[in-house]
DNA sequence: CAGTGATTAAC
DNA sequence: TTAATCACT
């Protein structure tokens, strides 16, 4: 009796809960993992986080040999391809069972229908298991039994189940079978061929060892002072996480833990810890959105009226929004720092969002499309749900248009400008002053001789030109 | 009268 | 969340 774990985006050993049931299942257990490089390019997925990946598996390889199993690193080009080689692979091993994490996008769940289907016509069980989200799709429904499309009663409802919900870590697996030796995955060779970038990083160590290093240290520093400190980019006040929950590297009830500790008591209103507690519920959120309009990862926006909007399809400001290039300087630095380090600090995903859709009227699905093949956290539904709100075609319920002024932006959340020179070096000289102000700006530009471009677009008259555009729907 | 703080409308 | 407006210094 053996089990086949098909490891996809939960790249971790503890707290895994289809490799917890797999190894408790009493037989041998095989694992395998994909690289799917048609299918990734068709998703969008950045160089910089299949790298991080690769790099994570390698970590994955060596924690699965000390527990008796071997992990299996398999190239099959796209999504297409894999029910056929799933089912020959766990034939070829005698596997009599196939266990993984259920995943929540339209075309995950396609493929995991399909892989089940034909798993189950040549009599090899399949079991799929809950582990991705804190509470999963479906269980979460308002009073007439639809998805939640606005955050605040959702958050109500899943707070409501929490003392229900099963969310303890478990205990690590036990060893199926006498350690092995680390394997060496082709990791460089796929790398190369792949044209990857190498990694480490600094910042971003890979594996679930470097994962629970890093939420502890946040648990002990950065969380407490979260609530005041995660809307300054130039402050690292965040738990930058994100890279390692979007591969599965660490989960959410691992990081749950750290803010719901005795008897699953809430933490404290107005603390670090329940501003970073929403955090983890708007990760919840965002894919049960994702779940209960499918449309939206199909290149839909979720408010239907927006469907018919003019957008501006100008390749020229596209271009200068990407390198950090429009004028605004808040706009730029955080351009940059995506570019640079395949990270965007969140309030600047805000910003940078908003001023693609809204200043420059560019369809936010290119802004999508961009932000997915540069970062190295990119989840579609985080992403597609920020870009949506952003560019309001999304779930925001406000009863206004919402529109941020960039340079208002700064002022408040980057009021010496610290963050921006940071990224933007040539303005080095420039006073904090005149970093929040066009005006002023532009004259001291002028003055130093500083080569910085105008701004693409005047604020008011982006302002006007898109609130006439949605007045328009 | 320029600058600032409080209030409110936007849908 | 922003910007216009009004009261006030």
């Amino acid at each position: 009796m053996t089990a086949l774990m098909w490891f996809r985006r939960d790249l971790r050993v503890s707290d895994n809960r289809a490799l917890y049931q797999a190894t408790a299942a009493g037989g041998g257990v095989v694992a395998v993992a994909l690289i799917t490089p048609l299918q990734w390019q068709k998703q969008n997925e950045s160089p910089a986080k299949l790298s991080f990946w690769l790099a994570c598996l390698q970590e994955l390889a060596g924690r699965l040999a000390e527990l008796g199993i071997k992990l299996h690193v398999e190239e099959v080009p796209d999504n297409a391809d894999i029910p056929e080689f799933m089912q020959q692979f766990a034939r070829a091993r005698k596997c009599d069972a196939l266990y993984f994490n259920r995943e929540y996008e339209y075309y995950e769940q396609q493929r995991d229908e399909t892989v089940k289907r034909v798993m189950q016509a040549q009599k090899i069980r399949t079991f799929d298991f809950a582990d991705r989200l804190l509470i999963e799709p479906g269980r979460l429904l308002t009073g007439s039994g639809g998805y939640y499309t606005v955050f605040t009663p959702f958050k109500k409802s899943w707070l409501g189940l929490l003392s229900r919900a099963d969310l303890e870590p478990l205990p690590l697996p036990a060893p199926v079978a006498a350690a092995l030796p680390t394997p060496e995955l082709p990791v460089a060779e796929i790398s190369s061929r792949l044209g990857l970038p190498g990694w480490p990083s600094d910042l971003w160590p890979a594996g679930e060892t470097a994962a629970q290093k890093r939420l502890a240290e946040f648990a002990g520093g950065a969380l407490e002072t979260y609530h005041e400190l995660r809307d300054l980019p130039a402050v690292d006040g965040t738990s930058r996480l994100s890279p390692w929950l979007a591969c599965g590297a660490i989960s959410p009830r691992q990081c749950l833990a750290v803010v719901i500790r005795d008897n699953k008591k809430l933490p404290a209103a107005g603390s670090g810890g329940e501003a970073w507690l929403n955090e983890l519920v708007w990760r919840d959120f965002y894919t049960h959105v994702v779940v209960g309009f499918p449309r939206v990862s199909r290149s839909q926006p979720f408010q239907k009226k927006t469907a018919g909007l003019q957008w501006r399809y100008d390749e020229c400001d596209l271009k200068a929004w990407q390198s950090g290039l429009t004028g605004y300087p808040i706009v730029d630095a955080a351009m940059r720092q995506l570019k640079q380090t395949g990270w965007m600090h969140n309030r600047l995903r805000m910003v940078a969002a908003m001023f693609l859709s809204k200043h420059l009227l560019i369809d936010w699905r290119l802004g999508e499309k961009y932000f997915m093949q540069n970062l190295l956290d990119g989840d579609l539904a985080a992403n597609n749900g920020g870009w949506q709100w952003s560019a309001s075609t999304g779930t925001d319920a406000v009863p206004y248009f919402r529109i941020f002024n960039p340079f208002t932006q700064s002022q408040r959340f980057d009021a010496d400008g610290g963050f921006i020179r940071r990224y933007c070096p040539e303005l080095e000289p420039v006073s904090a002053v005149a970093l929040h102000d066009p005006k002023k700006l532009a004259a001291e530009i002028a003055k130093k001789k500083i080569s910085y471009p105008a701004p693409v677009v005047d604020h008011k008259l982006a302002r006007e030109r898109a609130l006439a555009a949605f007045k328009n729907l």
